[in-house]
DNA sequence: GCCAACGTTGGC
DNA sequence: GCCAACGTTGGC
């Protein structure tokens, strides 16, 4: 199993989004960057687990830990034309998007927030903390239980 | 293939 | 709302 954390602004969709989305979930739609298709497409499996982080906000931070449940779904909104994520380079026998779904697992029992993190010299190598902009990327074991440690102080 | 212009992300 | 970082586009 591997870890991974996906961002996401509050306000478009937040961590009670998507536990209101219940054992469905969502499709994880809209990712436009091709470092973090590639983690999408390639490297994310089922069952492997990913931090839900809150960004663009008042408190930017962990909130909480959703499950990967499906993957190789191509984006829908990439063949919306409707869609602001629309691609018109993309098809469904060449799509250029591929993506996953994630359902909830459990909100964390505080936020852990970006400010919090960057004082622990343990995390100082977090892809976070320095490559800021990527929306999906890895976290490693020891960052994974670093930080679920965090939660309990 | 270089690189300037431009657009987006995201913390503050 | 500002702006730094950085990804993408497109002319050459």
């Amino acid at each position: 199993m591997k870890f991974w954390l996906l961002k996401s602004e509050p306000d478009a969709f937040s961590y009670n989004d998507l536990e209101n989305a219940l054992n469905k979930g969502t499709v994880w739609d809209g990712v436009r960057n091709y470092q973090a298709r590639n983690i999408l497409r390639d490297d994310i499996n089922v069952g492997d687990k990913a931090f839900f982080y809150h960004s663009s906000c008042k408190e930017p931070g962990i909130v909480g830990i959703c499950a990967i449940t499906e993957t190789g779904i191509i984006d829908p909104s990439s063949l919306d034309p409707a869609s602001k994520y629309y691609d018109p380079k993309s098809s469904p026998d060449n799509p250029r998007w591929i993506t996953i779904n994630v359902v909830a697992d459990r909100a964390l029992r505080r936020v852990i927030t970006l400010k919090e993190l960057r004082q622990h010299e343990a995390l100082s190598e977090m892809v976070l903390l320095n490559r800021g902009r990527l929306s999906v990327q890895p976290v490693s074991k020891e960052e994974w239980e670093y930080i679920l440690g965090l939660e309990k102080s």
